[in-house]
DNA sequence: CCTTTTTGACCACTC
DNA sequence: AGAGTGGTCAAAAAG
C-alpha cells in the first residue's frame, strides 16, 4: 500500500464560470467520470484542496460518526472581494484557487450579497428531486442512483466572503464545451448544461458570490445517476456566522488551501474539519479497506454504506495530510439518509440533509441563512443530494430523487446501463499536490474580447465549425516562444453570448506584462495565470457574455469533468 | 462488549 | 500465463 503517485491522468474539464469583480467564493464541483470503471460513466465532483476550506473554516470540530468522519464546513461570511486578479487567480489554480463549493457557498451566505433568491428553477429542487437528506457524514459527495458515478468536488478556496460568483465545470474530456453548453441534454446533473449554466450564473450574479464547483462525469452524462453533495465541515461552534455543518465531504472537508484566496483569511474563519474522516454526505459508513492505488498520490480508503442492504460504496482517496483529494461514490442509496443529530452539523438539526437538499435544490440562500456553507457533492444516492449534478446539468442521478422520494425521475428515463455505470466521484484535489489537467470552461461575463485577452499573447491559427454549434471554433496559440499553449475560443451555439475558451497546455512563462486586462484577465488568468498549479491540461472558459456585461460579475463556478470509460 | 479501523492477504480483472 | 492493479475479505487492534 502505500505508495504514492503521480498524478492522475488529466482528464478534460470544462468548466462554467461568471465571475463578478465582487465576491469571490468559487466553489468548484466538478463531475468527472474516470475511465477507471469500464463502462461507466462516472460523474466526478472534485473538491478542492481542502486547505482552503479547513483554513477557511477552522472550527469546530468534527464529527464524527461513524465510520467517517463528518466534516462539516461553515463558512461563515468572510469578507473579501477580491479584485478581478485575485478571483483569477483562486479560480484557476486549481487546487489552491478552486474553492470549495461548501466554501463558494459559505461566502455566499455570509455575503450579503449572496443573500439571493434561491437558484432558478434548473438548479432548484425540482431537479434535485427533493433533496434529501443530506449527507452527512463521512463523504463530501452522495452517491446517488446509478451505479456508478462518481462525483467530485473540489473544493479549492474558500475564500471570504465575497464571492464571486463564478462557477466552474469541468467537463470530462468526453464533453465538449460547446456540447456542454450547447446541447439540450441533460448534463449528468439532471439539467442541461445551459440550465445549469444559467442557474450557476443567474445564483451567482445575483448573489455576487462565486461559486466554483467542478464535476466530472463521464461522457455519458446523462446517464448520471448519484448525485453527492460535499459539504464543508463546519462544525465550529463558533462562529460567526452561521456555520452548519455540511453534509459533509469526504473527508475533509476540510482543505486546506493554500492559496489564495487572497483576502481572505482562512484561520480565521470558524469552521473547522475532521480531517480523518470523510466529510459528512449523511449517510453512514462503515471502512472495510485502503490502499495505496497507482496513480494515486495519496492512499484510498473503501468505505460501505453501514445500512443494510445498502448496496452503496465509496472510496475516498486522502492526502497524507488527511485531506481528501477525491471521493468516488458507486451504486445508489436503497434508503434515506439516517437523520442526523445535530452534532454533527454543528448546527441544528438536520444538519447535512438540508443542506444537501438545498443545495441540490438550489437554494443556495437557505444554505447560507442557515449558516455557512456547505459543499454539496454527493453523487450517488441520495442525493438528494446531488447538487452538483444539478449545476452541472446532468442528470442521471437516481439518487437524486431517492432522498426524498426514493425514486430516482431521470433513471427512468436514462438508460439502466449508465446509470450503474456512473460512479460519482467527488475530490479535493489536495491543493499544492495534484495539478489540475482538466480543461475548464468559465463563463464570465465578460466580452469576446476580453476572453481572448487573458494576458498573453496569442495568435490565431484556424477556425473551424463544429458540428452541433452554428458558430466557428477559432484556435489560438501562445506567442511566446517555446510555449505551446493553446486555446479554443467558440460561442456556444444555444447561447450566442456564451463564449467557452478552451485552454490547452500551460504556459511556461509569466503574462506578459503588457497586457493585463480587466475582467477577462482575471479569468485567463486564473486559468493560467499559475503555470505551476494550472495542469497541463485544457482548460475552458465559458463567457457569459450576456451576464454582466462587461462588468464582470461573480459568479459560480462549475467545473464538470467527464470522463468516459469504456 | 460492541463498533469501527487497520492491515495483510486473497481474488478478480486487465494488459 | 504472468504480472500488475484494484477491490474486498477478515482477523486483529483500537476506541
Amino acid at each position: 500500500m502505500g505508495e504514492r503517485e503521480e498524478e492522475p491522468p488529466p482528464p478534460s474539464t470544462t468548466s462554467f464560470s461568471t465571475s463578478s469583480s465582487s465576491s469571490s467564493l468559487p466553489l468548484k464541483l466538478t463531475a468527472s467520470s474516470s475511465s477507471s470503471s469500464s463502462s461507466s460513466l462516472r460523474p466526478t465532483i472534485t473538491l478542492p484542496p481542502r486547505t482552503s476550506i479547513e483554513t477557511l473554516f477552522n472550527g469546530g470540530g468534527g464529527g464524527g460518526g461513524g465510520n467517517s468522519s463528518g466534516s462539516g464546513l461553515g463558512l461563515s461570511g468572510l469578507g473579501f472581494s477580491p479584485g478581478p486578479m485575485t478571483l483569477v487567480s483562486s479560480f484557476f489554480n486549481d487546487n489552491d484557487d478552486c474553492k470549495s463549493f461548501s466554501q463558494l457557498l459559505a461566502g455566499a451566505m455570509t455575503s450579503p450579497a449572496a443573500q439571493r433568491p434561491s437558484l432558478p428553477p434548473p438548479m432548484a429542487a425540482e431537479d434535485a428531486g427533493g433533496g434529501g437528506g443530506g449527507g452527512k457524514d463521512d463523504d463530501k459527495s452522495f452517491s446517488g442512483g446509478c451505479g456508478e458515478e462518481e462525483f467530485r468536488f473540489q473544493q479549492n478556496r474558500p475564500t471570504g466572503l465575497a464571492i464571486s460568483p463564478s462557477s466552474i465545470f469541468t467537463v470530462p474530456p468526453g464533453l465538449s464545451p460547446a456540447g456542454f453548453l450547447d446541447s439540450p441534454g441533460q448534463g449528468p446533473f439532471g439539467m442541461t448544461h445551459q440550465q445549469a449554466l444559467a442557474q450557476v450564473t443567474a445564483q451567482a450574479a445575483q448573489a455576487h458570490t462565486h461559486v466554483h464547483i467542478q464535476a466530472d462525469y463521464s461522457s455519458s452524462l446523462s446517464a448520471a445517476p448519484a448525485t453527492s453533495l460535499t459539504q464543508l465541515p463546519a462544525f465550529t461552534t463558533n462562529t460567526t456566522t452561521h456555520q452548519q455543518v455540511p453534509p459533509s465531504i469526504p473527508d475533509s472537508g476540510v482543505v486546506n488551501q493554500s492559496s489564495d484566496f487572497s483576502h481572505f483569511d482562512q484561520r480565521s474563519q470558524p469552521s473547522s474539519f475532521a480531517v480523518d474522516k470523510p466529510a459528512d454526505d449523511g449517510y453512514n459508513w462503515r471502512k472495510y479497506g485502503q490502499k495505496q492505488v497507482k496513480g494515486s498520490e495519496f492512499p484510498r480508503s473503501y468505505y460501505k454504506c453501514t445500512f443494510s442492504g445498502c448496496p452503496v460504496k465509496k472510496k475516498v482517496e486522502r492526502s497524507l495530510d488527511g485531506q481528501v483529494t477525491e471521493i468516488i461514490y458507486k451504486g445508489q442509496h436503497n434508503h434515506q439518509p439516517p437523520q442526523k443529530r445535530a452534532k454533527d452539523t454543528g448546527n441544528s438539526n438536520q444538519g447535512n440533509p438540508d443542506f444537501a437538499s438545498q443545495v441540490q435544490s438550489g437554494n443556495l440562500n437557505k444554505l447560507k441563512e442557515g449558516t455557512g456553507l456547505y459543499l454539496m457533492s454527493r453523487k450517488d444516492q441520495e442525493s438528494s443530494q446531488a447538487t452538483p449534478e444539478h449545476l452541472s446539468g446532468t442528470s442521471d442521478s437516481e439518487e437524486v430523487g431517492d432522498a426524498e422520494t426514493g425514486v430516482d425521475e431521470k433513471d427512468e428515463d436514462e438508460p439502466e446501463a449508465k446509470r450503474q455505470s456512473t460512479e460519482v466521484r467527488v475530490s479535493e484535489p489536495a491543493s499544492s499536490h495534484r495539478t489540475v489537467t482538466e480543461p475548464r470552461i468559465i463563463v464570465q461575463t465578460t466580452s469576446e474580447v476580453d476572453l481572448l485577452d487573458d494576458g498573453y499573447r496569442w495568435r490565431k491559427y484556424g477556425q473551424k465549425v463544429v458540428k452541433g454549434n452554428p458558430y466557428p471554433r477559432s484556435y489560438y496559440k501562445c506567442t511566446t516562444v517555446g510555449c505551446n499553449v493553446r486555446k479554443h475560443v467558440e460561442r456556444a451555439s444555444s447561447d450566442p453570448k456564451a463564449v467557452i475558451t478552451t485552454y490547452e497546455g500551460k504556459h511556461n512563462h509569466d503574462i506578459p506584462a503588457a497586457k493585463t486586462s480587466s475582467h477577462n484577465t482575471a479569468n485567463s488568468i486564473a486559468s493560467q495565470s499559475k503555470p505551476d498549479k494550472v495542469l497541463p491540461e485544457k482548460h475552458s472558459l465559458i463567457n457569459n457574455m450576456g451576464l454582466g456585461n462587461n462588468e464582470q460579475q461573480p459568479i459560480a463556478r462549475l467545473r464538470l469533468k467527464e470522463e468516459q470509460i469504456t
